[in-house]
DNA sequence: GGTAAGATCAGC
DNA sequence: CTGATCTTACCT
């Protein structure tokens, strides 16, 4: 990455060329504050989290689904940026994930959270109507439900006019840095990043299983 | 062919 | 803190 956490200079620019010239991290920095949009609905990321690949790639990273190497439902992770990686997690929810490396290479960041900035009323459709906006897309879960994303959106390219589902590039906003969230794995890999002036972004819950942090002494 | 675990969430 | 709900990975 070629900016500074919570400066304001990012570049714009949002394109599968400039995925794949990134990190993971990296290309979260990208996305971080970038707008997805399905439909009438447009959300502007506020939480995102990189994950790397398998133990042949660049970015060896236990906590990835593609840590095992390719598989049927990893295979997304595999293929070009820009592509849209849905996973059941839990058998009950959604989640989004870009994937970020150059074909053949694991590597994606997973939309953990989300502001409405469009399309209120059909989000709470999804949502339940009484549920205040800061809640609509917060949590990957959550955006997944809010954006009506299923498992049939797995793959679908993100810079594609055409596709029901994109991603659009948008200024830069402030940036905090952390440990990614409920992974067992990695668990203090410092992979998640959020925008701290937003209330969208979803609370840190380390995993029960996850061996016991670093103590500071 | 069985089973345990999982990048979660809502409701006690 | 717990149940819901289903796919994958890894056994036998």
């Amino acid at each position: 990455m070629s900016d500074t956490p919570g400066s304001f200079s990012r570049s714009p620019e949002l394109s599968e060329s400039a995925l794949t010239g990134e990190t993971p991290l990296g290309a979260a920095h990208l996305l971080l504050g970038a707008v997805v949009v399905a439909g009438g609905i447009r959300i502007r990321i506020v939480e995102v989290e990189a994950y790397g690949g398998d133990r042949a790639g660049p970015w060896p990273d236990p906590a990835a689904h593609s840590y095992p190497g390719p598989t049927r439902r990893n295979a997304v992770m595999f293929g070009p940026a820009g592509r849209l990686y849905v996973y059941l997690s839990h058998g009950l929810h959604h989640c989004m994930n870009v994937a970020c490396a150059p074909d053949g290479t694991a590597g994606a960041v997973l939309l953990r959270a989300g502001e409405v900035v469009h399309g209120h009323d059909a989000v709470r459709r999804r949502r339940g109507h009484s549920r205040p906006d800061r809640e609509l897309a917060r949590g990957p879960g959550n955006l997944g439900q809010a954006l009506g994303t299923t498992l049939n959106d797995n793959g679908i390219d993100l810079f594609d006019p055409r596709s029901p589902i994109r991603i659009e590039a948008a200024p830069a906003t402030a940036v905090a840095v952390g440990p990614r969230v409920g992974v067992t794995h990695a668990a203090d890999r410092p992979w998640r990043l959020w925008n701290p002036e937003s209330r969208a972004v979803s609370a840190y819950r380390r995993s029960p299983r996850a061996p016991a942090a670093p103590s500071a002494g």
